[in-house]
DNA sequence: TATAATTCGGACAAAAAACTCTTTAAGGAG
DNA sequence: CTCCTTAAAGAGTTTTTTGTCCGAATTATA
């Protein structure tokens, strides 16, 4: 029912990162921050990411992470094949080796269903899509970040 | 996307001695080799789930584990409730403390039909029905058990 | 009663996931 | 060139999940 919390922070942050102007960096400690996640673990997680292409990463001053370009279209199927690893959508629910249906288990049938659905609107949504939400204010990429002083 | 793997042994036990005849105790050691999985921690699934009182169990000779009465109709939605928490079903994707329409974060809208159509799912399938589906010979609890022949 | 078969319970071990720390390399600004 | 800021890289730690081991309790049967 859930993603890893490595798939979620990644999510997190590139939608954060696609909200932020293009082609300016930003950095590992203010998403860090804005999300409330653990900096260093983010930062694997980003490094990540910027190896397997989506990001572009600058050292130095003025550094940071931003997406590269055309990024912002990816979609989350992409994104958490990357966290998830490749194959995340090939496996059975209850833990076979393969899912098909000439190898199916007793759940197989009601779930393919569900599982295709999930997996289309993997495909659907983009980070572009899901940043102009958030940009909205309707909704909440963390939940309650340190800096959410009602005053 | 997946279930833990307890929960994952869980059900292919609780379905495995739903398929055997009701009131004859199955051994752990049977259960596992026909699951393929390791017997000492499956043994430690089954008495968790006898302290929930969905299995009885029987020590010594003719000993082992059978569905308690009325449990055959069980649902996953029982079954997982006790293996992966009573609220596995309440979190939010992105992981938010809180999944609600009023906290949404931005996948929120498009997850949430799906997740109602998974509970509504884990809710609809019984152990008596998964059972019959296996014991029809079309759908596998395991990958190559060790003897592919049921009885 | 003695014995073998089984679950029970707790401690333990290994592996994976989540998270931290430290050092190094790179880049911009004075 | 030097200083400061940042990401990169890798090793190390902690926590959770998964899996093992063993001795004790229980029960049928001879
Ligand atoms: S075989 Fe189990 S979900 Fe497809
Ligand atoms: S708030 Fe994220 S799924 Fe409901």
């Amino acid at each position: 029912m859930v993603l890893s919390r490595t798939s979620q922070y990644a999510i997190q942050a590139l939608i954060y990162i696609a909200t932020q102007a293009p082609g300016e960096p930003v950095l590992n400690r203010d998403i860090a921050e804005r999300l409330n996640v653990p900096a260093a673990y983010l930062a694997k997680i980003l490094q990540n990411l910027c190896k397997h292409g989506l990001l572009d990463s600058f050292r130095g001053r003025l550094g940071g992470f931003c997406l590269r370009e055309g990024m912002h279209k990816s979609t989350l199927m992409h994104v958490l094949q990357l966290t998830e690893g490749p194959d995340f959508t090939k496996n059975c629910i209850l833990g076979l080796k393969e899912c098909s249906d000439e190898t199916a288990c007793p759940m197989h049938f009601k779930w393919k269903p569900v599982k295709n659905k999930i997996i289309s609107m993997l495909n659907f949504m983009t980070l572009d899509e899901l940043a102009k939400a958030v940009l909205t204010g309707k909704y909440r990429l963390a939940d309650l970040p340190a800096s959410a002083i009602p005053s």
